[in-house]
DNA sequence: CAGAATGAAAC
DNA sequence: GTTTCATTCTG
C-alpha cells in the first residue's frame, strides 16, 4: 500500500490533472537519502558536515538534479518525481508503532477507532516518553529537510523554490515536488536506481544467509558502531543535550547522503573505518584464511582508491558504487559469506573462523554452566546487556522458515533483526529479496472502489465501550512458576569468554541500543526479580522483554512473586495461558533448540521467534482470527472471559514482541519498495524500532493511576505501589496535570481515564460499585463536570466543516456534538460500574462495528437489537434507568444545566445503543 | 476514498 | 486561526 503510490503510478499521473497527486510522493526515508552507498558510512559518519559541502556539488550539476528527480527516482518504476512525503510527526510515529498493539487489543476496532485510542494513549503518555517520539520526529524531519532542502510542506500555491527544470517536470505535481530537491533527491534517485550494486553491498552486509561466523563478528562490530551512534542519539539524556551536537544518525546519514551521494567508498576511505569493525574483520579474516588477509589488504588499499574517487567531484553514481564494492567491508562480507555460508541449515553458524568457534564453544560451556547454576547472578543478568546478543548469535539458527525477519524490507541487516535473520537465513538462502514472503498483507487493494459514502459517525461510544470490555479481562495471574535462570552467562573466566563477551556486548549494544540503557535504568529493580523463577515458558520472552517494557516488567515481577506491593493489578501480565503455549509449541517445533542451545535457552529462541512473528503481524492475524471466531461462535458472554483472557495474552506476547526493539520491525516496513535500500532502511527502522513501544497495560495503568488520583475518594486503595512503567509518582502527577489540563483546554475525552478505571474496577471493585452509579459518579462527576464545562465547545480538534454538518440536535435541544461526546463519556463512566459484561456488551453492540455485522450472533435471540447482546441484562437496563433517574434528580436538584444536559444526553445515547 | 487522531508547516 | 498532509486500514 504504502508503496501504493508507486504501484499505481500510472494513476497518479493521469490523475494529476484532476486531483492533486497525492501519493506520488514517496515516502521519504532518511535511509533513502543515504541509500546503499552510504552503508559503510552509517557507522562512521560521525561528522558528515564536511561532506555536506559536497551536496553543493550535486547541485552544481543542475542537470543532474533534473534528471534525478524525474528519471531515476525509482529505479524500479516510475517514480516520476514523486515528491517526498512529509515526515511523520511524533504522534504519527507513535501511531505507527502502536497501532498494531491497539488493534490487537481491540481486534474489532477499525482504524479510526484505533486512532482514537492511540490519541488517548498519546495524551496520557508521559512527557518523557513522548519526548522520545518527538525527538525522533525531529530527527526525522531534520534529515528530511536536509535531504530535501527546498521541500515545502504544503504544496499550496507556491512552489517557489522550484527551479524551472523541476517545474517543468512536475507541473502537475507541483507543489511539493521537490523543486529544490536537488542534491539529495538526486542522491536518492541515484541510489535507488543503482540497486544493483548498492544492494549487493547492503546485502552482503545484511544478508543473513551469508552471515557466517565472520559475518557475525562483523556484524557485531557494525552494530557496536551503530549502537554508539544510536545510543547517543537515542538516549534520552543525550537526546536533549546531545542530540544536535551529535547529530542524529539519521541526520548524519542524510547529510552524508546529500553531501556525497556517491560517497560510499569515499567515506570508507575517509574514516579509516570503524576500527572495531575492521579489526574484527581482520582478525576473523586472518583466522579464516589467507584469502581473507588478502581481502583485508585489499580493503585497506581500497580506501585510497576510494579517496581518489571521492576526490573527483562525483564520479557519478556508479563510480561510488564500485568503490563501495571494492571496499574492504564488502569484500570481507563476501568472504565471510562464502566461508560462512556453510552454516548448516540448522543455522548454527558453523563458524568458519576458529575464533568464532571458540567463542561459541565458550558460550556453550558457559551456557552449560549457567544452566547448571540455577542461581545465576540474577542481578547481573538482568542488568547485563549482553545477554541478548549472545542469544542472538547462537540462536538464530533456528530460524524457522518464516520469512519474518527478512520480511521486513530492511530486515536483512537490521541489527536487531539481523541476527535472527541470519540464522534463519541459512535455511533459505534467500537473499535480500526475501522480504516479501511474509508480508503481511498484500494489499491487493489496488482496486479502487469508488463508492463514496460519507458517513461520519461518532463511534466514540463504541470505542469506549470496547475499552471497557477490555477491562473486564480477567487478570490472569501469572503462575509463579520459577523463572529460568537461563539468562546469560556471566562473566566468564576464560579469555575467550571474555572476548566473546565483549563482542557480544558490542553486538548487543548495537542491537538494542535502547534496550540496554533502559534496562540498566530500570532493571536495577530487576535484580530482585530476576531471581524469581518463572514459568519456563514465559520466561524466555520475559527475559527479552525485560527491558522492553520496563514498566510492565515491574509489574510483572511483583506478580511473579509476592514482592510487589501493588495489590491491584499485577495479574494481567502474567501468564499467557494455554493458547500461548500452543503457539510456543509451534515455535519450538519450528525452531530447534539444539541450535539455540548453547547460548540461550531454546525458549529464548522460541521467544525470539514468537516475537518476530508477532512483530510480523502474523500472530496478530491469528489472534484476530481467533477473536473473530470467538465472536462468531457467538457466545458472547461466556466468551467474554475467554476473549479477554486471550486478548490479554496476546497482549503479553505482543508486548514481549514489542519489547524487543530489535524484532519489532513491523511486518512491512513502510516502504519496502526499494529493494536496494537495505541497510539504510534498516537503519531507519532500527531507529524507529528503537522507539519504545508501550504496552497497553502501561497506558491502562497510567490512566488508572490518573483516575485514582482524580478520584482519590473513589478508590481507597489506589495502586500506589505499582510503578507504572518508569513513571515515578511525580510523573504520575504530571500525567494527572496533563489530563486535567487537557480537560480544561481541550475537551478531552475522559474516556481514557474511564477506561482505565474500568479496567481496574472490574476485578477489584465490581461488586460494590456495580450497583450504583452514583457513588462513582460523585467523584467522577466533579471532574466530568469540570471537563464537561471545559469541553463543551471544543472537540479534540475543531470540528471541520464537514463534521459540523453532522452535528445534530438532540431532542432536548442540546446540540453540539461535543456534548454528545461528553454524554457518552459520562455514560461510560456510569457504565463502568456496571458489570464488565455489560460493558462488553455495550462495546460490542455500539462500539466496534458500526454496522451490525454481528447481528447474526446477537441477533439470534433478540432480533430487534442487533447489537444488543443477549446479555444486556435486565439488570443493566435497570441500572441505566436508575442512573437516569438519579441523574435527573441530581440535576434537577443540584447541578447546573450543563450536567443535566449531559446526562440527558447520556440516557438517550445509551438507549440508542441498545436499540441499535 | 473517507475518516480518526495529532502535529507541523504554510497560508 | 485555518488547511494540508503525514500513517494506517476498515468500511
Amino acid at each position: 500500500m504504502k508503496a501504493g503510490g508507486r504501484g499505481k503510478d500510472a494513476p497518479v499521473e493521469g490523475e494529476v490533472s484532476g486531483k492533486r497527486p497525492k501519493r506520488k510522493c514517496l515516502q521519504w526515508h532518511p535511509l533513502l537519502s543515504k541509500k546503499a552507498l552510504d552503508f559503510s558510512e552509517e557507522e562512521e559518519e560521525e561528522d558528515e558536515e564536511e561532506l555536506e559541502k559536497e551536496p553543493l556539488v550535486c547541485r552544481e550539476s543542475g542537470a543532474q538534479e533534473a534528471e534525478c528527480g524525474a528519471t531515476e527516482e525509482e529505479g524500479e518504476e516510475e517514480v516520476s518525481e514523486q515528491r517526498a512525503r512529509r515526515p511523520m510527526n511524533a504522534f504519527l510515529l507513535f501511531c505507527k508503532r502502536h497501532r498494531s498493539l491497539v488493534r490487537q487489543e481491540h481486534p474489532r476496532l477499525d482504524n479510526r477507532g484505533a486512532t482514537k485510542i492511540l490519541a488517548d494513549w498519546w495524551a496520557v503518555l508521559e512527557p518523557k516518553e513522548k519526548q522520545k517520539y518527538t525527538d525522533m520526529a525531529k530527527e526525522y524531519k531534520d534529515a528530511f529537510m536536509k535531504a530535501n532542502p527546498g521541500y515545502k510542506w504544503c504544496p499550496t500555491t507556491n512552489k517557489p523554490v522550484t527551479s524551472p527544470t523541476q517545474a517543468i517536470s512536475t507541473p502537475r505535481k507541483k507543489v511539493w515536488s521537490l523543486s529544490s530537491t536537488p542534491p539529495k533527491d538526486c542522491a536518492i534517485a541515484k541510489k535507488v536506481p543503482k540497486p544493483d550494486s548498492a544492494p549487493q553491498l547492503n546485502f552482503a552486509m545484511a544478508d543473513p544467509t551469508k552471515m557466517g561466523g565472520l559475518s557475525l563478528l562483523l556484524l557485531a562490530g557494525e552494530h557496536a558502531l551503530t549502537a554508539r551512534e544510536i545510543s547517543s542519539s537515542t538516549s534520552p539524556t543525550s537526546v536533549d543535550s546531545g542530540k544536535q551536537a551529535e547529530k542524529s544518525t539519521l541526520f548524519n546519514l542524510s547529510e552524508i547522503s546529500s553531501s556525497t551521494s556517491q560517497s560510499g567508498a569515499a567515506d570508507v576511505a575517509k574514516h579509516p573505518g570503524k576500527p572495531a569493525l575492521f579489526q574484527l574483520a581482520e582478525i576473523s579474516s586472518s583466522t579464516l584464511r589467507p584469502a581473507a588477509e588478502a581481502t583485508a589488504a585489499e580493503g585497506r588499499a581500497s580506501p585510497g582508491l576510494a579517496e581518489v574517487s571521492s576526490g573527483t567531484p562525483r564520479p557519478g553514481l556508479q563510480g561510488p558504487l564500485k568503490a563501495c564494492v571494492n571496499s574492504p567491508l564488502f569484500q570481507l562480507a563476501e568472504i565471510s559469506s562464502s566461508t560462512s555460508h556453510a552454516t548448516g541449515p540448522e543455522g548454527k553458524p558453523c563458524g568458519q573462523s576458529a575464533l568464532f568457534q571458540l567463542a561459541e564453544m565458550c558460550l556453550a560451556s558457559e551456557a552449560g554452566k549457567m544452566e547448571a547454576l540455577a542461581p545465576l547472578p540474577v542481578g547481573e543478568s538482568t542488568t547485563a546487556p549482553p545477554s541478548h546478543p549472545a542469544a542472538v548469535s547462537s540462536d538464530r539458527p533456528e530460524a524457522p522458515d518464516l520469512p519474518l525477519s527478512s520480511s521486513s524490507s530492511s530486515s536483512t541487516s537490521t541489527s536487531s533483526s539481523s541476527p535472527s535473520s541470519s540464522s534463519s537465513s541459512s535455511s533459505s538462502s534467500t537473499s535480500s529479496t526475501s522480504s516479501t514472503p511474509t508480508d503481511a498483507s498484500p494489499p491487493a487493494l489496488s482496486q479502487p472502489t469508488n463508492v463514496k459514502k460519507k458517513k461520519k459517525k461518532k463511534k466514540k461510544k463504541e470505542e469506549e465501550a470496547e475499552e471497557r470490555s477490555e477491562a473486564p479481562r480477567p487478570d490472569c495471574e501469572g503462575p509463579g512458576s520459577p523463572k529460568k535462570p537461563c539468562k546469560k552467562r556471566q562473566s566468564s573466566d576464560s579469555d575467550l569468554e571474555s572476548m566473546i563477551y565483549t563482542i557480544e556486548a558490542v553486538a548487543k549494544g548495537a542491537w538494542g541500543p535502547e534496550e540496554v540503557p533502559r534496562k540498566k535504568a530500570r532493571l536495577p529493580e530487576g535484580p530482585g526479580s530476576p531471581s524469581h523463577p518463572r514459568s519456563p515458558k514465559v520466561e524466555e520472552e520475559e527475559e527479552e522483554e525485560q527491558e522492553e517494557e520496563e514498566e510492565e516488567e515491574v509489574v510483572e515481577e511483583p506478580a511473579i512473586k509476592a514482592e510487589a506491593p501493588a495489590p491491584v493489578e499485577q495479574p494481567r501480565h502474567p501468564a499467557p495461558p494455554l493458547l500461548l503455549k500452543t503457539e510456543e509449541k509451534e515455535a519450538e517445533t519450528e525452531a530447534k533448540p539444539e541450535s539455540c542451545g548453547s547460548r540461550k535457552s531454546e525458549r529464548t529462541c522460541k521467544g525470539a521467534l514468537y516475537k518476530t512473528l508477532v512483530s510480523e503481524g502474523m500472530l496478530a492475524s491469528l489472534r484476530a482470527n481467533v477473536d473473530r471466531g470467538k465472536r462468531g461462535s457467538g457466545g458472547r458472554g461466556s466468551v467474554s472471559d475467554h476473549e479477554a483472557g486471550w486478548t490479554e495474552e496476546a497482549w503479553a506476547f505482543a508486548q514481549t514482541g514489542a519489547s524487543n526493539p530489535k524484532k519489532l520491525k513491523k511486518s512491512k516496513s513502510r516502504d519496502e519498495p526499494v529493494p536496494g535500500l537495505g541497510k539504510l532502511e534498516e537503519e531507519f527502522e532500527k531507529k524507529f524500532n528503537s522507539l519504545p513501544q508501550y504496552s497497553p497495560l502501561t497506558f491502562d495503568k497510567k490512566s488508572t493511576s490518573v483516575a485514582k488520583k482524580k478520584k482519590p475518594s473513589g478508590n481507597g486503595a489506589p495502586e500506589a505501589p505499582k510503578p507504572c512503567k518508569g513513571s515515578s509518582p511525580s510523573q504520575k502527577k504530571n500525567l494527572f496535570h496533563k489530563i486535567v489540563s487537557k480537560y480544561k483546554h481541550k475537551k478531552e475525552k475522559p474516556s481514557t481515564v474511564d477506561k482505565a478505571i474500568v479496567m481496574q474496577d472490574p476485578p477489584v471493585l465490581d461488586g460494590g460499585q456495580k450497583g450504583k452509579p452514583a457513588p462513582p459518579c460523585g467523584p467522577m462527576s466533579l471532574e466530568a463536570l469540570g471537563a464537561a464545562e471545559m469541553l463543551v465547545g471544543s472537540q479534540k480538534r475543531k470540528a471541520r466543516k464537514n463534521k459540523i454538518t453532522h452535528l445534530v440536535r438532540t431532542a432536548d435541544g442540546r446540540v453540539s456534538p461535543a456534548e454528545e461526546d461528553k454524554a457518552k463519556e459520562l455514560i461510560q463512566d456510569q457504565d463502568e460500574k456496571p458489570l464488565t459484561q455489560e460493558t462488553l456488551c455495550n462495546e460490542e453492540a455500539c462500539y466496534a462495528d458500526p454496522r451490525p455485522q454481528e447481528a447474526s450472533d446477537a441477533g439470534a435471540d433478540t432480533p430487534s437489537v442487533s447489537g444488543l447482546p443477549a446479555f444486556f441484562s435486565l439488570a443493566a437496563l435497570a441500572e441505566v434507568a436508575a442512573m437516569e433517574n438519579a441523574h435527573r434528580g441530581q440535576r434537577t436538584v443540584t447541578i447546573a444545566a450543563d450536567t443535566q444536559s449531559t446526562e440527558m444526553a447520556q440516557a438517550p445515547v445509551l438507549i440508542s445503543c441498545a436499540d441499535q
